[in-house]
DNA sequence: TTGAAAGCGCTAACAC
DNA sequence: GTGTTAGCGCTTTCAA
């Protein structure tokens, strides 16, 4: 195993300064042609390579061209995608994407991204855990710009790009009244997980609107797997007064509850799902636009990199509930 | 905007020198404990994080505990629990993850490992696009290792985790013809992808095994969205002589054959998604485990990292056909 | 147990 | 147009 050769090994074989290799590498355009072809021939030669991490050391106050992307579970496609859209922009600006879960835990996330500043990024892109984000606070000080997706961090004054959680819930809830629903379950992610919680609150505020009471017995947190999801559904179904209609939290949920949900029972459900059409019935979903959601913090995240300094700002992107049947099945008389 | 403070800043906060502050957060147990905490309030009052970037730079030969993985698209599920593993197992080696999405395009792929390299990872995971990878060579010369993922990269020594594409096709066609097809269509992505064109040539081969003529009428390549492989699908329905039943080169063209495929004609498809046991009839899918995957190679890279010199090796992982019902129904008569 | 000096690979600032 | 010098923040090496 050779070592990485440097600049100086260049400017030798090339019989310049290092000063005129790192010229010619940085496309610096005072470099006589056939000098800068000398030393474009020794770096073929020798095979080098600019190290990065040497060049960042010295253009102190200079950017890192690396951002980071820290969410809950890399594996979800909700996630995925927006990744995906995150790492479009970066490219665009010439930057790489460092990428962590969380997994919903406020100590790991702490260390992943405590791992991430050391590294100097120059921004982080975040869906927060619930929890104290302070220790973030050094790194914005010092430079680190961050943003949140998918969920705002409570007492972290941040740009963030989220949806109206609440809102979504409410229309879905008015959804399946005005379809003569009033035993309506909830089956849900973790509380504690805000995007989860606000549409938890908006599932108990649309019933007091209606005048229906929210019933424990027919209300489940805290599901993370779709069997989960399928246990539950079959769970509420059994209660003494079962459900007619149910709302679930998110695409997980949805798809599990679906698989254990009798035809006749109506579904509401956050995210869409690429087969959500071909079940039988299709499935009624509030759909949101992970890559949308991803486009638009990374541009936030770069405009703030290169130096805008405005107050901060929160985008709220649509949704859209999109009717294909699962919804509309009204309710038995 | 502050300066982010340094180690000598926190050395004169403390009354050290910037040697100690070194040993302090390095760990170093030749200080004393009084001492020690004395620097421990420097680093806390200011908010000290060192900058692994330099500290890298001096400890040469040292690993920069950064890998990189750079995929045909991020967003893909498939993708993305590979993904997850590969963050899972570098975490617990204590790196980080650099991601990257090729989109099948060489001098893409190209562009965005030459980032990484620059940044000095000390290995690259790789699903790579089909040509030449001959500008790794430089950087495996100088150290930086790589695995190939899925795919294996024609003229390149390295290690690989992929599955038996050709033999899983064939698998495939024999489980259709078993039950009396013998006008099998197949769908797929582009075939300039090494998976593909396995795929492709064990449909042939397990044809050709079978007696049956391949028939370019009902062969569609080049598919790469959902939509499409519906259009794909209806196209080759419309042949004179229509098949009975379809292969799908992968789970996005499964998917949206599966849409424009009327219940009667069989299907069976590469990847397994999750709602196919949900749809009407379940879809029978020949499944891989992207996370098994990922992990693999994981482990392959970090124990080439720590200095693994032996020959490379090229690990198969299994596949399962699981009959769910839509590639088990019977030829018509 | 602690510190001083040197230098990792690169570039800013200045000379020539 | 090109070279020289110095130094980024850290750690290695050696001395005290």
């Amino acid at each position: 195993m050779l070592a990485r050769p440097t600049m100086k090994d260049v400017a030798q074989c090339a019989g310049v300064s290092a000063m005129t290799v790192s010229r010619v590498v940085s496309g610096d355009p005072g470099v006589l042609p056939e000098t800068a072809a000398k030393v474009q021939r020794a770096i073929r030669k020798l095979g080098y390579q600019r190290d990065d991490l040497a060049r960042q050391l010295r253009r102190k106050g200079q950017l890192t061209q690396t951002v980071a992307l820290l969410v809950d579970n890399v594996a979800d496609p909700f996630t995925a995608s927006l990744a995906s859209a995150v790492e479009e922009v970066a490219r665009r600006h010439d930057s790489v994407v460092l990428i962590g879960s969380s997994h919903d835990d406020l100590r790991r996330e702490r260390e992943v991204i405590s791992a991430f500043i050391a590294r100097r990024v120059d921004g982080l892109i975040l869906i927060p855990v619930k929890g104290s984000h302070g220790f973030l606070r050094n790194a914005m000080t010092t430079g680190t710009r961050v943003v949140c997706a998918d969920r705002s961090a409570f007492g972290l004054d941040v740009d963030s790009v989220v949806i109206d959680n609440r809102g979504a819930a409410e229309e879905a809830i008015a959804h399946l009244t005005a379809r003569g629903h009033r035993r309506i379950a909830y089956l849900g992610d973790r509380l504690d997980i805000w995007t989860i919680e606000e549409r938890y609150e908006g599932y108990r505020a649309a019933l007091d609107a209606a005048g229906i009471p929210v019933d424990q017995d027919i209300v489940r947190h805290g599901l993370r797997l779709p069997q989960d999801a399928s246990d539950a559904a079959a769970s509420v179904l059994a209660a003494p007064q079962p459900p007619t209609a149910v709302l679930a939290s998110n695409g997980i949920v949805g798809l599990g509850a679906r698989a254990a949900l009798p035809a006749h029972i109506a579904l509401v459900s956050f995210d869409d799902f690429l087969l959500a059409p071909q079940l039988n019935p299709p499935v009624t979903v509030i759909a949101q636009d992970p890559a949308a959601m991803g486009n638009t913090a990374a541009h936030l995240l770069f405009s703030r990199i290169y130096g805008d300094d405005s107050p901060t700002r929160t985008v709220v992107l649509p949704t859209r509930l999109i009717p294909r049947g699962s919804g509309e099945l009204p309710a038995p008389t």
